[in-house]
DNA sequence: CTAGACTCATTTTTT
DNA sequence: ATGAGTCTAG
């Protein structure tokens, strides 16, 4: 940073800086120098922004922390060089982390070449804008990949762990031992490595390896038979084709003169082979990163590939952005002095000249109950207050956490999305559906038949048996022999019947044309009657499937419009592509809920880090430790994706899979500089107003110590706690309470009955139908009036009896 | 072949 | 709480 600290800048929001928060360093990034000022494309930009944006040529970094407009450089930059550098469009190649990011971001370049419509404008039309698994996709349509055909069909999680499930009953393994995902894990972190089984089988070591490395062999030749490439495939098998076909390279790299890859600390090795084989040596890369919001490590994310990108590229010229535009001083402050405590980093300077702005709260209550209730409560009045919903953010370590949290705004209205949690295209019932489109486009994808087989009326598991020998003898695909007359005709009866009438269905759906699609998929729903299915059944869960079906058909026609000529193809690819967080929230204007890793580079005026407890965040899971640093940065990214305020919360209480848990606070919370960070406020009102304080012995003080808080400086408590007792014996006094209620709760009345009413706190009267297992996980079947049937685990349920 | 009952494991984060 | 896998009866 070479410029002079002088005024403070111009953006509207700014004021001076508040010198109670000194960070101890001189110089903020420069305002605008006044010469370019009339460039639109330069304005309210700072002067290491500007040359972020100018510097056009040869390789450049930009590593600069949390708001600092690292995105927003990558963008202008795109628009800088189409229409002031003259670069063609579809010379330029931007990466993003996500699909949505990709999509915001081809609008924000529109919108800064003035084009009025992405899809069909001029110049901004040609930027080719994506994640590196959909460009990667994309090319492999384009130019085949080795030993696939173009056709190839994109796995996910689900078909992988189908595949894999029958390499391992292939190899008769014990099931208990050999989990499909355990050894996905194993074989996606080699991929990642890119390892191939070969280089696995001989750098195993002992038994369990080599019996992965053999299993990872078969998964590739499975895949290989349905001519089929899993996620970490379409990286590989790309870099795969550069590597193998020169001619293809220098294609690509004289298209792409420029590339830049957003979020760069979070990309995995192929992804950097992929960049630096596309940019060349001392190309045009220029990638923009944060090494402290590195969190997809244990996806194989590699630091390395932003550490040593100088090393790489002696050439490079590296920016520093210092300033941040986003957060308030106390937020800024609170996020700093936490990833200080991360030891393998670098250190980086980051200021702002935002107003101080309140301290961060920690609240504490007793129940997760009462922590998403009180939440939701406040919530709505910040709304009331005049906040946009949609600016309001709850964040939490895991999906399994949302739960609460839906209910409680539910209950009071307050308009909301689940950010990720369940994939659209990911549900059952829709790739029940897109498995008769995978098999037009590619008949080997055996998963996707089995999958159509499982639906059919009539085919069962000995009919598949069958069919499979036939295809073996005739050493035919599975679709060719389901598709040949004579196969049926050597089956009987209904099998016969089934197996004809699938035929017939394949027959017409070929006889479509590939686009447009949603023709097709209402030809399958007609002709099996999948929908109609849905729609018949009084479980309101199978309606939920039928709206989504609907939705899917939907989904169609929309992507008709927007890509005539895409056909199934393009539609499957989507599909495939797209992750949950991608989906955009139907409610523009809803509070938003996520987890930590889905808002990475998002942004809110309010956030609430929920489930703040030890355990939770960092996540512990038994034996297996944590990657502690990479938890921390967890909460930085969580934390400074808010402008204005942050509420950090824990429980005393936790339900987590059933069952209930005593919590202690984050250690991260000792890790928050005092001086912002709120902690007497309503939490301990929440906690204290309802517990009658007990005295308890010295061994269960030593047993209850420390669960209020982690351990911190006596002053500090003080300071924080007005009008604290003797610390340890309120604590324990409170947990006491707790459990003895909870105790009582769960212990009260004995079980109910088979044919009793009972009425519970949710659902309303209700008659038990039948129960069943023991101990605690003893639970009934009711049937109520009003919310349907439904299975309760006896120990969680508040059931009141109300006799027979 | 199917439907229903029952047991068991399962939950981190996602392209 | 939910899903997958297994077993049994029809
Ligand atoms: N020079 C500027 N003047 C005014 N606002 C700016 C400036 N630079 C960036 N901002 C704003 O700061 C916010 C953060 O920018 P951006 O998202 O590009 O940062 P980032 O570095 O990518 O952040 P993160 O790493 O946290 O995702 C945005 O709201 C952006 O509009």
């Amino acid at each position: 940073m070479t410029s002079p600290p002088t005024d403070t800048g111009g953006g509207a929001v700014e004021s001076d800086a508040d010198l109670s928060f000194d960070f101890g360093y001189a110089a903020p990034d420069a305002p605008p120098a006044p010469t370019d000022d009339d460039d639109p494309l330069l304005a309210g930009l700072t002067e290491p922004q500007r040359e972020a944006v100018t510097h056009t040529e040869g390789p450049v970094i930009v590593v600069a922390g949390p708001g600092s407009g690292k995105t927003r450089v990558l963008t202008r930059r795109v628009a800088w060089l189409v229409a002031r550098e003259g670069v063609a469009p579809w010379r330029i190649l931007a990466i993003t982390f996500t699909n949505k990011a990709a999509d915001e971001m081809r609008e924000r370049i529109a919108a800064l070449l003035g084009d009025r419509d992405p899809t069909r404008g001029h110049s901004a039309a040609g930027v080719l804008v994506a994640t590196f698994h959909s460009f990667c996709a994309r090319m492999l349509r384009r130019y085949g990949p080795p030993e696939r055909t173009p056709e190839f069909t994109i796995y996910d999680a689900d078909d992988q762990k189908a595949c894999m499930k029958r390499v391992i009953r292939a190899r008769q393994l014990d099931p208990a031992q050999w989990k499909p995902r355990s050894v996905l894990g194993a074989i996606s972190a080699a991929k990642n490595a890119m390892i191939d089984p070969e280089q696995f089988r001989s750098e195993a070591i002992g038994w369990r390896d080599r019996q992965i490395a053999e299993l990872y062999a078969g998964y590739e030749e499975a895949l290989r038979d349905y001519n089929a490439l899993d996620f970490d495939d379409l990286l590989l098998y790309f870099v795969r084709l550069l590597e193998s076909r020169p001619e293809v390279l220098a294609e690509l790299r004289d298209r792409f003169r420029y590339v830049l890859v957003d979020e760069y600390q979070d990309t995995n090795r192929p992804q950097y082979r992929i960049a630096n084989l596309l940019a060349g040596e001392n190309g045009n890369l220029f990638v923009v990163g944060d090494p402290d919001q590195s969190i997809y490590r244990w996806r194989g994310a590699d630091l390395r590939n932003i550490l040593e990108f100088e090393r790489d590229h002696p050439a490079a010229r590296e920016i520093r952005l210092e300033r941040n535009y986003r957060s308030s001083q106390a937020i800024l402050r609170a996020a700093q002095h936490l990833i200080e405590h991360n030891e393998q980093r670098r250190p980086k300077t980051l200021h702002t000249e935002n107003p101080p702005g309140e301290p961060l709260r920690w609240l504490r209550f007793r129940t997760d109950e009462e922590e998403a209730e009180a939440i939701a409560q406040e919530i709505e009045q910040r709304i009331e207050a005049g906040t946009r919903p949609s600016e309001i953010a709850v964040f939490y370590r895991a999906n399994a956490l949302s739960r609460r949290f839906e209910e409680a705004l539910r209950k009071r209205w307050i308009r909301h999305v689940v950010i990720g949690s369940v994939p659209f295209w990911q549900r059952r019932e829709v790739k029940d559906v897109l498995a008769f489109l995978r098999l037009l486009v590619n008949p080997d994808d055996t998963q996707a038949l089995r999958r159509v087989f499982a639906l059919t009326e009539g085919v069962g598991p000995a009919t598949v048996r069958r069919l499979e020998e036939l295809a073996a003898s005739a050493g035919r695909s599975l679709l060719a022999v389901l598709l040949d007359p004579d196969a049926a005709a050597r089956l009987r009866g209904r099998q016969r019947r089934a197996i004809a009438a699938l035929r017939e269905l394949f027959e017409t759906l070929r006889a479509l044309p590939p686009a447009p699609v949603r023709p097709v998929l209402e030809t399958v729903l007609e002709r099996t009657g999948y929908l109609e299915q849905l729609r018949g059944s009084d479980d309101p869960q199978e309606q939920a499937r039928a709206d989504n079906v609907a939705a899917l058909l939907d989904g169609a026609a929309e992507f008709d419009e927007r890509e005539p000529e895409g056909g199934i193809r393009g539609f499957l690819d989507r599909a495939a592509l797209l992750s949950g967080t991608d989906e955009q929230a139907g409610d523009e204007e809803a509070v938003r809920l996520m987890t930590l890793h889905a808002a990475k580079g998002l942004e809110f005026d309010e956030v609430y880090i929920v489930g703040f407890d030890q355990r939770l965040l960092p996540l512990e899971r038994d034996e297996t430790g944590c990657d502690l640093e990479e938890e921390r940065r967890l909460l930085y990214v969580g934390i400074t994706r808010a402008r204005h305020r942050v509420t950090l919360t824990s429980s005393l209480l936790r339900r987590t899979w059933g069952q209930e848990r005593a919590a202690q606070p984050s250690r991260f919370l000792r890790e928050l500089p005092d001086d912002v960070l709120e902690r007497a406020g309503g939490a301990h009102a929440a906690v204290r107003g309802r517990c009658a304080p007990l005295t308890a012995s010295p061994q269960e003080h030593d047993r209850w110590d420390g669960i209020d808080e982690p351990p911190e400086p006596p002053a500090a408590r003080r300071r924080t706690r007005p009008n604290a007792g003797p610390v340890p014996n309120r604590a324990r006094a409170r947990l006491q309470a707790l459990l003895a209620e909870t105790r009582a709760r769960t212990a009260t009345a004995a079980e109910p009955a088979v044919g009793e009413r009972v009425r519970h706190p949710v659902f309303g009267d209700g008659q038990v139908l039948r129960l069943q297992g023991s101990g605690p996980g003893r639970r009934a079947v009711i049937e109520f009036d009003r919310r349907g049937t439904k299975t309760l685990l006896l120990q969680y349920a508040r059931l009141e009896r109300l006799g027979s």
